[in-house]
DNA sequence: TGATTAATTAACTACATGGTTTATTAAGGG
DNA sequence: CCCTTAATAAACCATGTAGTTAATTAATCA
């Protein structure tokens, strides 16, 4: 799989918000399938689906405990996230100091 | 629109490599339709149909110049992206620093 | 062992996505 | 005025996504 595939996995992930709020609620810890689900207006198997998403971009691991499949986030692929938006900071950041400089004549002007 | 639908449109924008690429591209500056879509194997309404993702998703703003479309970075939903990004940051922190641990370990076994 | 719980698989539906080719709009240039 | 260029729209196709319900697997517990 190249750096690329991945990317598309990842973003396409993050694409969902129950997949996003699912990754919240394990920032908070391990957790279970049903226990992930039980906030959800969705079927359980809608869930599952879901956290095989996650599964699949790399976002959680999941391990055996008797009947249970315990989640648990794996941030590396947020922070490739991360990293990636980093080349476009000197842009909006640029964007920025265009603010300032129009919030300063602004000021300049009501003086 | 919520916030969250904004950034479901983000992510899924993004999860295309064609439409990083063009956002990538527009990085270095202003371009039209045709110039982003030449280096791609695909064909113009393709890639119209990319750009018009982009702009849906607030990545890109169109201007008119004669029959060109000028496109033109909006790099504000990317540093969305990074300001989402940054609940996660403490976790993978915590993760390099249990590695900076088992490296101190392994040092110190070999000694 | 039989019942219960956790989770996945299977089969299906509706709609979205990514691509094609052909046709059309709209502006500029000789 | 016609021709060319830039770009989009229309119509279509194949595949992917997100959900459903019903069935199945696999482990625990009484």
């Amino acid at each position: 799989m190249t750096q690329d595939d991945t990317l598309d996995a990842v973003f396409s992930a993050l694409a969902h918000p129950a997949r996003r709020e699912i990754l919240a609620r394990l920032a908070q810890g391990t957790t279970t399938v049903n226990a992930l689900a039980e906030p959800f207006d969705m079927s359980l198997p809608a869930v599952s689906k879901h956290i095989r998403v996650l599964e699949n971009a790399g976002l959680i691991k999941r391990e055996k405990d008797a009947q249970f499949r315990p989640c648990t986030l794996n941030p590396k692929p947020i922070q490739d996230i991360a990293d990636w938006t980093e080349k476009y900071r000197p842009i909006w950041e640029a964007r920025f100091d265009v603010m300032g400089k129009l919030l300063d004549e602004m000021k300049d002007q009501s003086s």
